[in-house]
DNA sequence: TTATATAATATACGCTACGTTCATTAATGT
DNA sequence: ACATTAATGAACGTAGCGTATATTATATAA
């Protein structure tokens, strides 16, 4: 019955924080981004995002997935080959993309913070990874996989070598590398 | 003929400031890690470890190689399967021990800071790298791999899923995780 | 209308760590 | 002795942290 007492939450300042963060975490990278900056280019008190937010990381997540409308297609041309060669370059493109800086830098953190690792983890990876099993089981149902073909290590072995050449090796990601990726994988866990 | 000029530089500072910054990342982090925390620990002038390091991650770096006398040794059963799970499972037991914390840290650093990902790959990443590619070398010399098995792919694909893992998902890597990874990547490349 | 509650602001504060500078003292070779 | 380089200790200005306080703004409830 009773809305809530006081002074209502302006929309506007907290869409205004939000992009703000992510405008400079776009424009210069996970570290160059503080509070105090935040709040100078947002035009809004300091103390205010001290308010609804515990730290910068906070702020800055929210104001990723907030910019980041994801827009998480799954192919289905009929052929789990298909549907993942597309499903992995997508991603690929994705992440050597103009967010992969971005995208690393927040795993990077992540390592630092656990609550930005699992942020990122459960919205991030695991919807992405939901539907790389939506595609597999398609696939198993088509008879185009084994009935016993391992979801997990399939989607593991699929997307773990993206984020490892891009973070760690940074070998390039072509579509050549890609389609080896996937036809090996097909081949290894059973298709 | 001539030495060098002046008062040498003293090779027990440098060893306590290597020391300080490694027992520093070990105890408490890469970002717990300060300079001026390694110069009260070392007993030392700040301003020496700047004459000698440009930051920070210069300084923990070599803290880091200086401390881990990386004893990497190449299984070697005659069976290349064998080889490679011994080989996989050291590594994996390395990142998922008291290590672990450590090098996911060094490479989420690596995201911002270029050097320190450099130095990482090219000290830590390519040695391994280049063990494994003896492992498979030796399995195709006896004939148990297939002539054009793609050894950088396939190195890729062994690895990755750990750091994947072990940085981004938290999922655990048990010796049975190992064992499938290596037989289906061996299966996948054409064993 | 007035009272109450909450939001937002501007400002100031103490703190830590940064990276640099400077004068001084220490250790080596010529 | 002298030139040269290393190491020290102290001080400095700067940036950003996170907190606190007093003030103003905007909503609902009586």
């Amino acid at each position: 019955m009773n809305k809530k007492l006081g002074r209502p939450r302006s929309e506007e300042t907290k869409k205004a924080i939000l992009n703000a963060a992510y405008e400079l975490l776009s424009e210069h990278g996970f570290n160059a981004v503080t509070i105090e900056g935040i709040a100078a280019r947002a035009g809004v008190s300091k103390a205010t995002i001290y308010k609804w937010w515990p730290g910068k990381a906070a702020v800055v997540l929210d104001g990723y997935f907030e910019a980041t409308q994801l827009v998480m297609q799954v192919p289905d041309t009929g052929f789990v080959r298909e549907d993942l060669v597309i499903q992995v370059y997508n991603l690929a493109s994705f992440i050597t993309g103009d967010q992969g800086k971005m995208i690393t830098e927040l795993i990077g953190a992540g390592q630092f913070d656990s609550n930005i690792a699992e942020e990122y983890r459960t919205r991030f990876f695991l919807p992405r990874r939901a539907l790389s099993k939506k595609i597999l089981e398609r696939g198993i149902n088509r008879g185009e996989l084994k009935d016993d073909f391992d979801l997990e290590l399939g989607i593991d072995i699929l997307f773990a070598p993206l984020f490892y050449r891009l973070m760690i090796t940074k070998e390039p990601l072509d579509s050549e590398y890609i389609k080896d990726l996937v036809d090996k994988v097909l081949k290894g866990l059973g298709k």
